[in-house]
This record gives C-alpha cells, structure tokens and sequence, in this order.
DNA sequence: GAGTACGATTACATCGTTGAAACAGCGTCG
DNA sequence: CGACGCTGTTTCAACGATGTAATCGTACTC
C-alpha cells in the first residue's frame, strides 16, 4: 500500500514529525538528517494522503467550478482556463452543471455536495441579488460572468453593455438600419441578457433608431436551436432583419445555420455577430463576428478572488483585489459581417 | 462552522457512534432515539466531513477523467455523461487534461496527483501496451475510447474499425471512387487512429480500389485547423478528391470550411464525412455527415467497469463485467454527403 | 430464577497529518 | 557560571469519522 509519514520515518529513523517538516520545507532540520528523510521519501515514494491532510488544516484544497453545462463551448473553454490556473495552486477543480434550472442553482449555492469545498466559482443564469444575499454558506464565492451590483460577492466579468453597444454599433457601420437580436430573456434576473439587450438599444438610440421588441424575440435558452428557431420567425417578418446580433455564438450559429439553409447570403442578405468568440465561429462558413472576451483573464482573476478570500489578503501579496473586475474584451470582425 | 458528529450528539443527548449509527443506516437504532438524532441531525444542518470519512476508510469517493482537452467538443460531450454516471454513485470527478503530451499522459497513468483517487478513466492518445504494462499504480483504471488488447486493462469503445469502415462505404455507394482521407497519424501507438485507417484501407479493397498514401496525409491533431490545412494540400493535388472521410468532426469541420472558401460546393465537388457526431456538425451548412458513438453508453460502461474494480463484482449485482465493452455506433447520413 | 440471546448503546482506538509545546544540546553574554 | 537564546528534534493532542469490542438492559428459554 501506500507509504504513510510513519513508514518513511522508520525507514529514516527519525521522528514522524521530523519527516514532515520536510516534507513541508520547514528550515530547522539539519542537512544530514534532511539528506536522510529525503532519501527515505525517495525511496518509498511517499505521496503525502490529502485526505488527513485536510482533515487536519480544515481546507479541502478542492474548488467547485459551477456552470450551465460544460458541452457548451464558452463554458469548455472557460474551464480549461480555470483548471489551468486552478492547478497552478494546487487545487483541484471539480465541475457541478447546473443546466441553467433555478433548482440546481440554489442548490449549488446552498452547498449540496456533501464534499466540502474551500471555494466556489459560480456562473449563474437565473439566481438573482436576493438568493445571493440570503445563502448562509460561508464558503468563499466568485461570480464569473455575472455582475450583480451593490451585493455581497465579489464578481468577475467583462462590460457587457459596452460589448453589445460596440457590436450594434459595427453593425450599423454597414449601412443596415433593420438590425435584430437574438437572446432576449423575460427572467428579472438573467443580468447578462438585460446588459446585452442594454448595450444595443443604447447603440440603436445613439444611431436615432427606435427599439422594436418583435425584432428582439425572446428565447428560452442559448443554443444552436434557439438560434435556429427564432432566425425562422425573424425571416418570416413581413421586412425581415438585415442584420442580426446573436447574444451568445451559439445561437449565432444556429442563426446562420437557418439563414443560409433559406438560401440567404451573408453578410449581404443579412449580416450576422455573435458573443464568446468559441472556436466554432473561427471556421464556420462564413467565420463568425464576434465579442471575444479574455477568458483567460478572466478565469485568472475568478481564481485569485477566491485564492485571496481563502487566505486573505497577505497571500497575493498584500495589495487586495476589488470586489469587482472588469475583463477585457474585443470585437472581431469576420466574414459574417465582412464577407 | 459546520457541525459535527460530536456537535449533534450533544444536541441529541447520545454518544457519536450513535449518530454516526443514523447516519449510515445502521439497523439496531431505536426509533425514538434515531428520532431525536435526526431532529438534531436537521437543526444544525449537518454533512460529513469527507476527508474524515475518507481517511477512516481508505476511500476518496473522487475519480479522474483524464483525457486531451476538455476544449474539444466530443470530450465534452462525454465529460458531461461521465459526471452524471459518477454523480448518481456519490463520486466526484476532477479533470485531468494531457493535452495528448506523451509526459503528461505517462504522468496521469503513475498517478501524479497528490490527490488519491479511487479510479482513473483514461481516454489515452499516445500511451501504448507497454506503458500500460508497466505501470505499478495499483489504481483503478478504465480505458475509454481506445482498444488495446492482450493488455492488462478493461476499456471500452465502439468498433472503431467498422464504423470507418461503414463511412468509407458509404461514400463509396454515392459512386465516388477518389476517396481520401484525413486524419492518419504515424506514431505506432495511436490505436484510434490506426483502427480508422485500417476500416478505411478495408472498403476501398472491397470495392477493388487501391490505397493511396497520398490521399491518407498524416496530422498531428485533431483539430480544425488541422483539417483545414491538410484539406489545402488535397485540393492541391493534380487529381483531387471526390470524397474526405475525416476521423473527426472537427477535421472535418475544418476541412469543409477550406473547400467552401476555395468555392467548391459540397457534397456535390467533393463530399464529406466526420466522427464523432459533435453538436456543430449538426448545424453546420452543410450539415455533416458522421459516425455517432453512443457516448452515454460509453461514459456510462466506463463508470461501471470503475465501480466494479473499486467495489468487485457483488456491487454489479453478482454479474461481473467482461474486460472489454463495445458500445454501439450509428452513421448519420446528412446534407455533407447527400445534399 | 438462573442463564442466555439479542437489541441498543457506548468507549476506545485508529486512519495520516500537522500545530503547539516541550525538550535537549550548545554557544553566548553579562 | 548560570541564565538565555537559538537550532534541531520529539512528544502529544487533535481534526471527524467509523470499526471493534465491550457494556447494559430486557425478554425469553428451560
């Protein structure tokens, strides 16, 4: 079986408290017996039992990356990042999908695993400010992608109204003055779609446009489908849209996917962007405008909020994080609208 | 804090074991004294303490999926499959990602993690028979997605070679003869691969046609990217294809995006074939035609062959699992090939 | 009515690790 | 020279849970 402090100790014939302090680089151990001990672990290739470990020192060393579905690829994506930087600390990630269900959500934030866990980085759908405020669970929490103001907890997102302006406003650049958007939600607390829908109407006010609410049908969800479902009812308008702003690239694609099976062109029949800059819209046919956010940047810093709210803030060198931080992002023009 | 046993049982008025007792379903607990316990068990919401748990009884209820990239639409696909089997069995998973890296996939199989695991579910690319051999972690371990046989190691996949070779007759029924495909790779432990090509080689010598090398152009990865590229060198040849079986979906999404930019139409200059059946590919214009594996079957027999190894066979309900599993496969034939 | 069987509960040790504190040895200083 | 401080090492207890064995009470058997 696996080698325990004890058998690495008999073997160096020191004490089991002498082999971990080196184990754990404590500075008073004499060189010889240092020498000793380390060949001894060497020898037995001891793995320090995480487990006892953390029973001891109260911490788990475990983070849960909380998310709407991993087979979504701007969640895929995002988690790589977060492991990545996750694994940097020696923590590991495990990963709970909430399905975007309100159910799940509360779970998730009330702590349904048994599993204790030193942190949570969560990207909520539907939980809103109040749900937020009432959780009694003490565990240190990062929202990712999410921005809920004047709350409790510290967040991590980039400035989606702006985006969605810059997007809306490129769009109008082309010349189209009929310009739609796809991910509308009805939900009082699905933030990310209100500051989306938020940026291009203020893009469509600047540009003296008014808002027309039947070019921005709502959707339940943000895949392929829903993409492909309401770019059928946006077709069947009487003057149907000459430019389309997707919220999410997902439904971009699923958008196109419609628009080019009523034998449209695009861009010229109808220009099409998107939101998350997946891999997908880098090769469909035509590539894909779009918003990309630094997901790196922004799982790096979901991270250190967790890592500073765990350890406080003497651990990223003293100088403390702000509860809130914005992500950089960029516009990249495509075929879809450049074509 | 979070309560403990010994937090409850002052609550209740009994001694720990009592509780731990109600916890665990122990039969001989008197009502009235289970009533109590759970009473108290409630009020001060209480869950065990895992690493405790864990520690007193060798086990970590923690699997790992090791596997290239979680980026990669069809692992995240499985992934998805694989947490919700785990889920139900109270395992947590934790993602190792190799990247395909031979080191760190040689890393993974000796159980690099200072975590201690239960099992390891390993979807490998570079490791072969050898290296499995001589591995002296006594883990749990599962192959997914890949057959080495006369090994030590229970996996599971689908008939790699059939299912090849089901596409490449496919393509060869719509009466194309000049058929190439992508995806070849030269290291000798790159099973998936190898088993592909072999389904490939296979069809086109029942149909009495030769193999030509330079229509098999061999890849590093598997991704768009290297889709697109080898697609450019096909299309550059004096006598191009009239059909590209790609071993993966995203090849071939790659592959398609560099034949609809060189204006070729598909399927009707050249036609198109993947695997894997990831959700782009249905919604791809053309929608592309594939192999789809029975990735809840697979996540699913993967999590049961771990269960069985960790537990023997009596926790499978007696019927012990043969070592290796095919799980079922379908072609999907859409627009990339009959539109 | 003594002996036994069994239900219900508890005391205790233990898993592997680490913090606190004690201790031993040795040089330094007043 | 005795007190002190420093290095280097050990002893001990504790984290929270559970398996083992012991204990206690009651009902049942003969």
């Amino acid at each position: 079986m696996a080698a325990s402090l004890k058998d690495v100790a008999a073997l160096a014939g020191v004490s089991v408290k002498t082999v971990s302090n080196v184990v754990n680089g404590y500075t008073y151990v004499a060189p010889p017996t240092r020498e000793k001990v380390e060949r001894a672990l060497a020898e037995l290739d001891y793995r320090p039992n995480l487990s006892a470990r953390n029973l001891r020192q109260g911490r788990t060393g475990v983070v849960a990356l909380a998310l709407p579905e991993l087979d979504a690829p701007y969640f895929a994506e995002l988690t790589r990042f977060v492991i990545d930087a996750a694994t940097e600390r020696g923590w590991t990630v495990i990963i709970e999908q909430t399905d975007g269900r309100p159910e799940r959500e509360r779970q998730v934030l009330e702590g349904i695993r048994e599993q204790r866990i030193d942190g949570l980085i969560f990207s909520p759908i539907t939980v809103g400010r109040d749900e937020l405020a009432d959780r009694d669970d003490s565990t240190a929490l990062v929202l990712l992608g999410e921005r809920i103001f004047e709350g409790p907890t510290h967040h991590v997102a980039i400035d989606n109204q702006r985006a969605a302006r810059e997007v809306t406003e490129h769009l109008l650049s082309l010349g189209r003055t009929r310009i739609a958007a796809i991910g509308r939600q009805t939900s009082p607390n699905a933030n990310t779609a209100h500051l989306r829908l938020a940026g291009y109407k203020e893009a469509l006010a600047s540009a003296g446009l008014p808002y027309d609410e039947a070019l921005a049908p709502p959707t339940d969800s943000y895949h392929r489908r829903d993409g492909a479902e309401v770019m059928e009812r946006l077709l069947a308008l009487e003057e149907p849209p000459q430019a389309v702003f997707c919220f999410n690239d997902l439904l971009a694609l699923g958008a196109q996917r419609t628009a080019l099976a009523r034998g449209l062109r695009i861009p010229q029949d109808v220009a099409l962007a998107g939101f998350d800059d997946i891999e997908d819209g880098r090769y469909s046919t035509p590539t894909l405008t779009t918003v990309s956010p630094d997901k790196e940047q922004l799982a790096r810093v979901a991270v250190e909020m967790l890592e500073q709210q765990i350890y406080g803030s003497r651990h990223t060198g003293g100088r403390p994080l702000p509860r809130e931080v914005t992500a950089a992002h960029r516009l990249l023009v495509r075929e879809s609208t450049s074509g």
